[in-house]
RNA sequence: GGCCCAUUAGCUCAGUUGGUAGAGCAACGGAUUGAAAAUCCGUGUGUCCUUGGUUCGAAUCCGAGAUGGGCCA
């Protein structure tokens, strides 16, 4: 059975066509690891990959769920897993390939025995002050109040319905998973595309105005009720704002570019704690091919 | 040519009666375990256009110059 190998990166990073030479070599099957390509109807504010890039290689879990769903790291684990099994029952590499850093740890590093969200007791938290949420936590796990930054009011609804929904602290079923993480990490492949920051920020400012100039507007134009995970998206809230002339689409373009390069940043600082992926450092004259040989070499 | 206005952080701009400066955005660093392209935390990065003067002390007052804009010729 071969195992999975990891391609991350930032957005803009080149993820996608370093992966398909990386499965024409090893006769692999790209699976995505991206939160918004597995969407349909917003290929191309997504960045998923074109039609040709498609053909080269088999893509799995692209364009396949409608904009209506909502999505979590659970699901895509569940979503990912079986593809991967799919792929190594053909005795083909699976080769997963995505810059959404917490929907890769979920699949890499499995989910710690927490219960799953609730959109009712959500709903009902919502209601509150972040500060009376917070003493709430600090009343029902003094321990998990103290790993979790209060002033977050997301996270410090997630840690209380943990403690509220599994009637245990949230801190102890946090403890279990880290303790098993390490183990996980070594014997995991894969690799991190490297970009200087300032060449990365021009690529992906070109890439903005070439979505913009190729459907990225029509596709928001015809977009019909995304869920709040699909809604979530760059680009879309601020196409709608140009689509009603609230703003230009100079400044749409730079909204986005800004938008984007922030995510960018968020996921450099993730996957630099992810020391178990590989780095590659990239420039514009870096040879794919070369690189993917070089990879490869490393893996025996 | 004459008159008027502007010039402060990467950008847009605040700056009280003179006490060496601060907002928003951007940037940079970080967190991240079932919403994550989300959410949140931290950091000011400065020849205050230049120059001479007044003053104990000038972004601030006065003179000259530079650059940009406007009005009159």
């Amino acid at each position: 059975m071969l195992d999975p190998i990891y391609i991350c990166g930032s957005t803009a990073s080149g993820k996608s066509s370093f992966a398909i030479t990386l499965a024409k070599l090893l006769d692999g099957e790209i699976i995505n690891g991206d939160a918004y390509q597995v969407y349909k109807g917003i290929e191309v504010i997504s960045a998923a990959p074109s039609k040709e890039e498609l053909a080269a290689a088999p893509h799995h879990l692209f364009s396949c769920l409608d904009c209506s769903e909502s999505m979590d790291a659970q699901r895509y684990r569940d979503l990912a897993l079986a593809c991967i099994a799919e792929v190594q029952s053909r005795h083909k590499r699976p080769i997963v390939v995505g810059g959404s850093g917490m929907y890769l740890k979920f699949l890499t590093h499995g989910p710690s025995p927490v219960p799953s969200g609730s959109p009712e007791l959500r709903q009902k938290l919502e209601l509150e002050t972040t500060e009376d949420l917070a003493q709430q936590l600090t009343d029902l796990d003094p321990e998990g109040a103290v790993i979790t930054n209060l002033q977050n009011r997301r996270y410090v609804i997630r840690a209380l319905e943990i403690c509220i929904l599994s009637g245990q602290k949230m801190s102890l079923l946090k403890s279990d998973w880290a303790s098993q993480s390490e183990t996980i990490s070594k014997s995991l492949i894969g690799a991190v595309l490297q970009w200087d920051t300032d060449t990365l920020r021009q690529r992906i400012h070109r890439r903005t105005s070439i979505m913009l100039e190729s459907g990225a507007i029509e596709e928001i134009e015809q977009l019909q009720a995304p869920s709040g995970t699909c809604e979530k998206a760059i680009g879309i809230s601020t196409i709608r704002q140009y689509l009603k002339k609230e703003i230009t689409l100079e400044r749409c373009h730079e909204l986005i570019f800004f938008a984007t390069c922030q995510y960018a940043k968020r996921q450099r600082t993730w996957f630099k704690k992810e020391s178990w992926l590989t780095p590659l450092h990239v420039s514009e004259q870096t040879d794919t091919q070369e690189l993917a040989r070089s990879f490869i070499d490393q893996l025996d």
